[in-house]
DNA sequence: GTTAGTTGTCATAAACCTGTAACACTTATC
DNA sequence: GATAAGTGTTACAGGTTTATGACAACTAAC
């Protein structure tokens, strides 16, 4: 469940160290040391976000970022540029071509990692490792737990991503296709009814804590979180 | 306690990186960007182990190190050296001042792990061996022993391994491959099924204390240790 | 070489989860 | 209140994931 990065960067060693610190601090990191390396990986496994290094053998940082934000299928992968100290101009055609963010080299990898937390935040708050908590629920991604005063509350795993999703989406309705592309993935053909009976089951879950009226019924539209 | 670690190097950025790796790898990771401020922090708060970069305004680090070298107080602390490629002269010179080790820029992190954990493990076993303790479960990793309310636990090496790791990251849910690269070392190709097999061990021997509940399963996620 | 202990794998059983369909119920509209 | 559309609820068969016990290969110590 930890986000995916993806780092294009030509620099073995610099890579590995961001890898490394990346590993460390719980993401997935994948490498990729040109634009073709980089391609494969964000067709075969997409990342939740990318680390590009402006300056890249062949084909430039800030073309491939260009190429990326032009399909659809990658363009909501939010990307962060590793740009050389004082390219101001360059920044402007980055910031152009769409890029999330910016870090100079070399950067503080605190200062990185804050970065990224900000977007991936921003971006896709339900791939962080934060607790996330709604009045006295609460539900901890890192350790899968969901308790609610105190006491703890079994979900099955599509309960438990679904309680994730809307809690990182509250307050706003979700059609049941929608809630299928977002909780269950793309591409997977299942009857929007199935979702009911999830919702009936999470409902059921959070009922003995008198909380299930958090699941809202919106006719016509879809189901909505609210405390 | 984890090993307390120096970092004398000028370029900010790459202590900071450095530092930021080693934080994450547990140990206890402090700057120092001159020999002035490497000085004061050694007498501070003596460290377990130094990395020193070769080039340093004013003093360079080798001149330091002949230095830690010099005094009783100083002298048994490791310094690993950190140089630019290919100064081999330089390296004979390092030797003969008593550095225990080097690697070159830029270096892999991995490999920097490696060499801080060989040396440390040599120098100073106790303290990357700290009793853990857990309710009145208690791991010793130097004396290899796993008690409970002061009766002992037997365990096997994988067995041992594998509550070491669980009990030093409690809370928190593994998936079967993230234990394979934790708890068995990258790069392995072992089944994933295995996994369950070990857990069902460390729980049997956990079990007649009636505290294999400790070890619980996740689901679709994995494994959690949790009192 | 023997022995006791350990390890990874497999087959099977058990527990659990999932999607669907069928039916009951509610709501909006006329 | 009749109708139709939208939801809630339930049961269940099939599927997936996990637990368990057995086993052969391996290791280190004697």
């Amino acid at each position: 469940m930890a986000a995916k990065i993806l780092v294009v960067e030509d620099e073995a060693p610099v890579r590995d160290m961001i890898c490394f610190a990346l590993n460390k601090a719980d993401y997935d990191c994948f490498g990729a040391k040109d634009a073709v390396e980089a391609r494969r990986q964000v067709a075969e496994t997409p990342p939740d976000l990318i680390l590009m290094d402006w300056m890249l053998p062949e084909i430039s940082g800030i073309e491939l970022t260009r190429e990326l934000k032009g399909s659809d299928l990658t363009r909501e992968i939010p990307v962060i540029m590793l740009t050389a100290r004082g390219e101001e101009d360059d920044k402007v055609r980055g910031l152009e071509s769409g890029v999330e963010d910016y870090v100079t080299k070399p950067f503080s990898p605190r200062e990185l990692m804050a970065r990224i937390k900000v977007i991936l935040r921003r971006v896709s708050p339900d791939v962080t490792e934060e607790i996330i908590e709604s009045g006295e629920l609460s539900l901890n991604p890192a350790s899968h737990r969901v308790e609610f005063a105190g006491s703890e509350i079994s979900l099955g795993p599509t309960e438990f991503k679904l309680l994730h999703f809307f809690m990182t989406h509250p307050d706003k309705v979700y059609s049941r296709s929608r809630l299928l592309d977002r909780v269950w993935g793309t591409n997977v053909f299942i009857e929007e009814r199935t979702v009911d009976v999830h919702i009936r089951r999470l409902r059921m879950a959070l009922e003995p804590h008198g909380i299930d009226g958090m699941i809202q019924t919106v006719r016509g539209a879809g189901y909505r979180f609210s405390e």
